[in-house]
DNA sequence: AGTTTGAGTGAACATGCGTTCACCGAAACT
DNA sequence: AGTTTCGGTGAACGCATGTTCACTCAAACT
């Protein structure tokens, strides 16, 4: 196989096995995980397939990985969201602030956005819950978030689960058009703003349902 | 094949396209189209492979006849949201009648709705396109609806489309959770809860939102 | 220096794949 | 009655798949 030079034996396995999750991302690119073969992955990393097995039991382990994988740039970007930067920001400076991290972030991690929305939907039954489960840890965090925000103090943990649960599902589906708009910056921005748009209806909206009941 | 007594040609040779169709579903039910193989489908059906291609060019041709079917299905459902009946209702009694048909119709076509979960990330790039066409169909049919609400009159037809989409995302995310609750029946009404909650939000809040523009 | 470990090898297997082709036989036409 | 149409057949092809096994040979240990 293609070896850089360096040469402790733990780090060529773990150079290894960075090539086979790289390939296999590249690979199911435009099928999916349960339509990708190991010979098909051995191939692109230049290894003969039965050296995969030295790395991961199967192809669902290896998908796994991928999620835990992906995962971390996205916590990474929630993380960088949620920094404040001191002063307190108005509602529209959260807003703007965090479409725009979204925006950078898809750019960033596109093969691993894709990877998640995709195997959320179609991949084997035990990747398939590892997403819902990290989406659902997502949803809370945003939660403890929102409940930091003025006007809040009276909210149930409920209410809030419900909010940032719709905020979630439209942000992911958000960071899926941006996919889809790759290279066609117009429509990129369009959807950038209507993201925006939706985000402080969503916002507002719930502010004031709840000041009424 | 399994004959179902019915004679004349064209009446047999539907009920066979109809078997593949059924039997495509149920075979991709828990994988994709992409992963799906001719030979499992004849298998499936009782024919022989090569029968295959008197019904359709190839596995993205019958693809897109699932796509067109679902759709029927789903477009059933918005007709019946639509229909009024003849009261003029008020907001709760419009989200509550929206969500409810939603979750009945999710029960009798449950494996469409899959379907068009899972492929509309993972599928055929003709098939996410065909699918990714017809959800903005029903994006610009529930905008038209909208702009019959009352408090809507001076919206732009952008603003509406925006709000639209954000409405279509989020019951197609409600209709996932439907399918991921299947016979846990205390677990499906907080999904429908969670959902009439989320539209009443966004719906109050894009009111009050436009008004104060 | 001698031994163990373990990532990568390469042949072999049974199975499944998409597609081709010439063919059959009954329903549908003339 | 005679002919055409056409859904379904079955053999055959070359190729890709997952998994097994006994193997090599250098780095890492003792």
């Amino acid at each position: 196989m293609t070896d850089t030079p360096g040469g402790t034996r733990i780090e060529k396995k773990e150079r290894t096995r960075r090539s086979i999750l790289d390939a296999a991302l590249t690979l199911c690119e435009d099928s999916s995980l349960v339509a990708l073969s190991l010979r098909q992955v051995a191939k692109e990393v230049g290894i003969v397939p039965t050296a995969f097995y030295r790395h991961f039991d199967s192809l669902e382990d290896l998908g796994l990985a991928l999620v835990d994988e992906s995962f971390v740039s996205l916590r990474a970007m929630l993380r960088s969201i949620r920094r404040s930067d001191g002063t307190v920001p108005t509602f529209t400076e959260i807003v703007d602030r965090s479409v725009a991290t979204l925006e950078e972030h898809v750019h960033r991690h596109r093969s691993h956005f894709r990877f998640i929305a995709r195997e959320r939907a179609a991949g084997p039954p035990s990747v398939k819950a590892r997403i819902r489960h990290e989406i659902e840890l997502c949803e809370r965090e945003l939660a403890t978030d929102l409940a930091r925000l003025p006007g809040t103090d009276h909210w149930s943990s409920h209410d809030l689960q419900v909010l940032s649960s719709l905020i979630v599902t439209a942000m992911v589906a958000t960071a899926e058009l941006i996919v889809a708009a790759e290279g066609r910056p117009e429509a990129e921005a369009q959807v950038s703003a209507a993201a925006r748009t939706q985000l402080r209806m969503v916002l507002i909206g719930a502010l004031q349902w709840k000041s009424e009941s």
